[in-house]
DNA sequence: GATAGTTTCATACAACTGTTTGAATTGCAA
DNA sequence: TTGCAATTCAAACAGTTGTATGAAACTATC
């Protein structure tokens, strides 16, 4: 193990790299270059190029899952086994979104190595979020005790839209600042929170407004 | 010009083996043994890797958008200028979900493309969807007529919420239907559709939900 | 049917990539 | 200090990739 310098270099290296210009555009050599090692240091100390890749991915989501199930089982406790909706589905999306935007000048490596990573998506990247299924299951759960009257399907695809709004923000922020000219304000991350949460909590609550035929409309 | 039959040819082969195996597991060489055709075709007929895979996209989107603008246009002249905010929501999610899901052993190769061009967006398609946001003004500036006392601000998040909602449940389809052990139905297109709809009218409509206040169930 | 322009072909190119190797160096324990 | 394992290093490897070349085959026009 020794003083692990060298690892801790190259895990720094990387996801500044990668934040900035990447998945496609960085190579091994760009990152040894960067931390200053030996090239072959990255299979000693990764094994592979994509372990390494994995390795950063893990070390985020893991932290960040761990907020999700914290803030969620303090939830249920406070609440006798039944949260309410708004603060489950708080739990779901505040972290994630938290941990990727904000203002945009003191974002942090890590911050900007997700958005990059949820833009991109390489495969092993792809690998771990195929693994999160048995994390979003106890969302699901906690969503069926706190609506008992709702069915299985309508609780998934709240679950679905709430993860949809907020994932689709960070990856198209950029976007979504552009369209609206600077006036939506993603640097406000509790607004951005709260506006999720609120819609989400709508699907799950309201009835289903009865969308209007398109028949006429759509005819030629 | 002449027969043009070797372009189409590797259209076709890039298209589909795109479609199955994804951008990353596929090289010239595969889609030119797949055609049929010779390696220099490709660089002779569209220029480069990049310009053909982006011909794979821009056929396919223009196809849409025209849907997409078509309906818009047929919603707004029936109400005089004015149209239904479900009907033009419809019109802005419809045609890319009908593109994208349905029955998955019918499901066209271009449908699978476009999924898959979602998924992993690789540079020359995400050159094209950032020339995508005067398509959106469009939209927005019909949101805005159809909701004139809504904020610009209400106007353009409902819009981003609507385009999460059917980008992000086409790209992790898989994942939904897994998640749900099959009990959402991708396949009902119009179900889905309905449903995006409804939650972005909801979400475009409503007053806001006054979400509760974290401070004590997250405080540690 | 000769010719000019287009299209196809086999082949080579040139560069880059992640990975491996085996020797050199370092750090620690006996 | 000696010995042993962990680490670092320069160098090469092996394979793949998109692209370029120049000759050959084809097509249509006059």
């Amino acid at each position: 193990m020794a003083s692990d310098h060298t690892r801790s270099a190259i895990l720094a290296a990387a996801e500044r790299l990668y934040a900035d210009r990447g998945f496609g555009d960085v190579t091994l050599r760009d990152i040894v270059a960067e931390a200053g090692v030996n090239l072959a240091a990255v299979n000693y100390h990764f094994g592979s190029k994509d372990e390494l890749i994995a390795e950063l991915f893990v070390t985020r989501s893991i932290a960040t899952n761990r907020e999700r199930l914290r803030e969620l089982k303090a939830a249920e406790e406070q609440g006798g086994g039944r949260a309410p909706i708004e603060v489950i589905l708080r739990a779901l999306v505040g972290p994630t979104l938290r941990g990727c935007l904000g203002p945009e000048n003191q974002r942090s490596t890590a911050a900007r190595f997700m958005i990059r990573a949820s833009i991109e998506s390489v495969p092993p990247i792809r690998r771990i979020k195929n693994r999160e299924i048995d994390h979003l299951r106890k969302f699901a759960g906690a969503m069926r005790r706190s609506l008992p009257n709702r069915s299985d399907v309508d609780i998934y695809w709240g679950l679905n839209f709430a993860l949809a709004m907020a994932h689709h923000t960070i990856r198209e922020s950029e976007r979504l600042t552009k369209l609206s000219e600077g006036k939506c304000d993603l640097d406000d991350v509790e607004d951005v929170v709260a506006r999720v949460v609120s819609v989400a909590t709508m699907a799950l609550t309201a009835g289903r407004v009865e969308a209007k035929a398109p028949s006429k409309v759509a005819a030629r």
